[in-house]
DNA sequence: CACTTGACCTGTCCGC
DNA sequence: TGCGGACAGGTCAAGT
């Protein structure tokens, strides 16, 4: 599912719901998408109190009031969903298909707050997990000692950029912008946006691509991210926000899931083929090998 | 080391 | 309608 604007938008709902209140009792179906120990979740998540929504890459944080942090990755069908009791949807409002039958069938964990709100973690494909550990220990994870730089940060600049994919210059551009440890955050859906935005092919090697080209592709890697920041991400299939509301960016996407359509650019046939793996979609006019 | 492929899971879609 | 295979937003382990 979510890449870094979807991710972005969870937490920013989060802080806004969640942010005060105590935990009073935790569920999960399987071990995998909750792998802790029932002392840890009784000292350590039990009666604490949420601090604090963070984001990094495409892991999120939720720190709690005794020092240690719920480390969340969605994967690739991973939500998180907040429901208050109170303000629950009533028949026709947008929200009311999903937020009205939790749980349902795909939740794997349910956090229940104080006041009888519930945070859902639904997960349909079990690849996500979320995971209680002291809040000082979350950059030790693996995953968190590889990853690159935040891509829209101020002081992320086109020449680093340029420099960390030079490590991969021999592998196709689509394979390394995909490397979370060259740059963090990228996913499917921005890696095929951003190509198509720079006129790059992703089969591309890195070492073929000139500085004007990294630089193209720096700035669209960002404009993407952000717009679709703006429009709370894209629903491809399953993603939805804090509140369980749909993202809108897949409107607004040029190429990607659009194959069969034209290009808005040059109005040629949109293509769909497979780089590094997975499927891509370009415009075969606008982006030469 | 750099790079590629398969595995992890469940669900959906497409062709026969 | 049913069945088999390919495929889906991500990462990791194991292979070359």
């Amino acid at each position: 599912m979510p890449e870094l604007p979807e991710v972005e938008t969870v937490k920013r709902g989060l802080n806004k719901l969640i942010i005060g209140r105590k935990i009073t009792a935790v569920s999960s179906d399987n071990p995998k998408s909750f792998p802790n120990s029932p002392g840890d979740v009784d000292n350590f998540l039990i009666s604490s109190t949420v601090e604090l929504v963070r984001r990094r890459a495409k892991m999120l944080m939720i720190d709690l009031s005794t020092g240690y942090t719920l480390a969340i990755h969605l994967k690739m069908t991973g939500q998180l969903v907040f429901v208050d009791n109170k303000t629950r949807f009533g028949a026709g409002h947008p929200n009311d298909s999903l937020i009205s039958q939790l749980p349902d069938k795909s939740t794997r964990v349910i956090l229940s707050f104080d006041d009888d709100s519930h945070l859902y973690f639904n997960d349909q494909r079990k690849f996500g997990w979320m995971k209680l550990m002291p809040t000082l220990e979350v950059p030790n994870l693996p995953f968190m000692q590889k990853v690159g730089p935040e891509p829209l940060n101020d002081e992320f600049t086109a020449e680093q950029f340029a420099d960390r994919f030079k490590r991969r210059a021999r592998t196709s551009v689509k394979a390394a912008i995909l490397d979370q440890s060259v740059v963090a955050g990228v996913g499917n859906i921005y890696a095929d946006e951003s190509l198509w935005g720079a006129k790059i092919h992703p089969s591309r090697l890195v070492g073929s691509l000139s500085e004007v080209e990294f630089k193209d592709l720096y700035d669209q890697v960002r404009f993407v991210m952000n717009l679709s920041i703006e429009k709370g991400g894209s629903t491809n299939r399953n993603y939805v926000d804090a509140e369980g509301k749909k993202g809108s960016y897949m409107d607004f996407a040029n190429v990607f899931r659009r194959e069969g359509q034209v290009c808005p650019r040059c109005g040629t046939e949109i293509i769909k083929i497979k780089v590094a793996g997975r499927g891509t979609h370009i415009c075969p006019l606008c982006q030469k090998i």
